[in-house]
DNA sequence: AGTAAGCGGAAGCCGATCGTCCACTTAGGA
DNA sequence: TCCTAAGTGGACGATCGGCTTCCGCTTACT
């Protein structure tokens, strides 16, 4: 492969994510191709199709977000603060519909190690009596996919009380 | 207004609510149609485009939406629960983005006098200390947006989440 | 029974997106 | 430096799906 093809590799990419975070899974493969700065011949070579260039999105999505899992954990022992961080962070980051895919059946084995890890934590956090116990990984995660496939969803807003909403009742309720 | 005519219009408006709750408000005229067990010429004819039939649809929404909130009110004096019987028989009942033409222009007074009304019980429900003072009307109303207009967010799980990370916490925390 | 209102849905229109294709450009080895 | 094959861009015809009109038939009311 030539530089100035994975560099263009690179590129699509990176639009791909920034416009499929704006307007959806099904914008326009022209606008991601304009953005990237390359025309569309460019881009439907490096992928064939939009499922292709999805996936592909997916893929390096669900490797960012474990490392920005491993990032929390490691950042202190407070295992309710570090989903808390995780989830804000795949949030601003993830933005958008890239994770529906993330949902669906690209790349399962990555989606896997990832629910494996974030599953440690939540279970830590339980155990520390941060959070509650009538919620697991899975709400979690729906939780991500609630926002990154709803643009309409205000995150500023509503991440924070959803979060409330996660954490441990006191006991007196 | 001939009565066959009155009764294909409110079988057009009673389609158009579930049609559009189910596939957002670009959902394809002909759908709704069909759904109504009309023609697309009758439907047009009613109609004469899609933002007549939205703001139909809003307007009865919203009135349906204050009748709503005045029964949850009167039910008991726990404005708290009020609020939260109000959101959820809304969320239950205005699935769908009928309520995206309610956040717009569209009937602008009778939102004002929901708004209002709401507003009342929010300040109650704060007064009693049953929920938390840091949010208000405005949000609630927002919430009921989100799902309203978020096909994609699964009321069941997250509406009970929401609504305690509305409620007040408790003194400890 | 007469008549005007109402009805259905086929047909044509239109805008937008897809995906291909080919003449031109450029990277990188000899 | 020069040569060549990889790479590029974007115009273009095909396709698609939804919108809206239109007209011959039906039905409610008088």
């Amino acid at each position: 492969m030539r530089a100035d093809a994975r560099r263009n590799r690179d590129k699509i990419l990176e639009a791909a994510r920034d416009v499929v975070a704006e307007r959806g899974p099904d914008v326009p493969m022209e606008l991601i191709a304009r953005r990237a700065g390359v025309g569309v011949g460019t881009l439907y070579r490096r992928f064939p199709d939009r499922n292709t260039l999805l996936a592909a999105l997916a893929e390096q999505y669900v490797h960012e977000l474990i490392d920005a899992l491993g990032e929390a954990a490691s950042a202190g022992p407070d295992a309710w603060a570090a989903v808390r961080a995780f989830v804000v962070h795949a949030v601003d980051e993830g933005r958008g519909a890239v994770a529906a895919a993330l949902a669906g059946t690209s790349a399962p084995e990555a989606r896997e190690a990832l629910v494996e890890r974030l599953d440690v934590l939540v279970g830590q956090a339980q155990a520390d009596g941060a959070m509650r116990s009538d919620v697991g990984t899975g709400d979690v995660m729906d939780l991500l996919n609630v926002f990154a496939c709803n643009p309409g969803v205000i995150p500023e807003r509503f991440l924070p009380l959803m979060l409330d909403g996660l954490g441990r009742r006191s006991p007196g309720r």
